[in-house]
DNA sequence: TTGACACGAAACCTTTTGGTTTCATATAAT
DNA sequence: ATTATATGAAACCAAAAGGTTTCGTGTCAA
């Protein structure tokens, strides 16, 4: 059970590019709100939620001290991109595609059956 | 030059579950938008807005036969996904992490400065 | 105990997204 | 020639996304 029904789906959540500098930020070090805000042009509200998308999709882990909140990276979600993405390392060796074009070359079904993971076994958001 | 200046994000374009379904479907696959909408429970106008940003990411590539467009799956565009992840890999053995959690014990600045990619390099969306 | 600070929640606004239906055009089939 | 098929473009729409400002609450500092 990897994916342990996460509110937001990791693709969404790596897909604003706001986001991915938070985890690349966060990735360096933990930070409190203010400060992680700090390095972006937006306000520190808007900041804090995406950070809030961050942790629905499990991607950052917050731990409150006093009166601040500190934010930082959990890569566990990740492997999800990484099973999904590891699906298509099979294309990357032209073998395969050029064998498929060559197939195609005729108008008829393939017959050439595999396939892919997600959007049958990954459904989180559900 | 791994991106070369496409219009629409891989990030953005995989976010969508519909896209990474046909992506999926895609590279088994050469096929024509009518029977690519077959499988889907939307118009086939639909389908094809998502074959569009799909190819604007470079992501699918379109060959006109005929009275028909066939689509096909293009995996390069993939790999500056598997950059991106790459860069936190060094995350999954635990060990730098706990390092660092041991380093943010006290409130000083950490010191430790490692750049991540993306954000700075992968300027595609401007 | 009074301020100042750190933060999230709420209400609100604009743009983008994902979908629809309708229409125009190119090609194939009769 | 005429009709049917395959597809994209256009106009449109509702909902989601990404922001903003304002307000309330908890915590630290004087």
């Amino acid at each position: 059970m990897s994916a342990p029904s996460r509110k937001t789906d990791v693709f969404q959540a790596i897909a604003d590019p706001t986001r991915r500098q938070l985890l690349s930020m966060l990735g360096e070090r933990e930070m409190p709100v203010t400060v992680i805000s700090g390095h972006f042009p937006m306000s520190r509200t808007a900041v804090s939620k995406h950070l809030r998308i961050l942790a629905d999709a499990g991607l950052v882990k917050e731990r409150k001290i006093g009166r601040e909140t500190r934010y930082r990276l959990e890569p566990e979600p990740l492997l999800e991109l990484k099973r999904w993405l590891a699906y298509y390392e099979r294309y990357w060796d032209n073998k395969l595609l050029a064998l498929q074009r060559f197939v195609e070359g005729d108008e008829t079904d393939g017959t050439i059956t595999l396939v892919a993971p997600e959007e049958n076994s990954t459904r989180t958001t559900e």
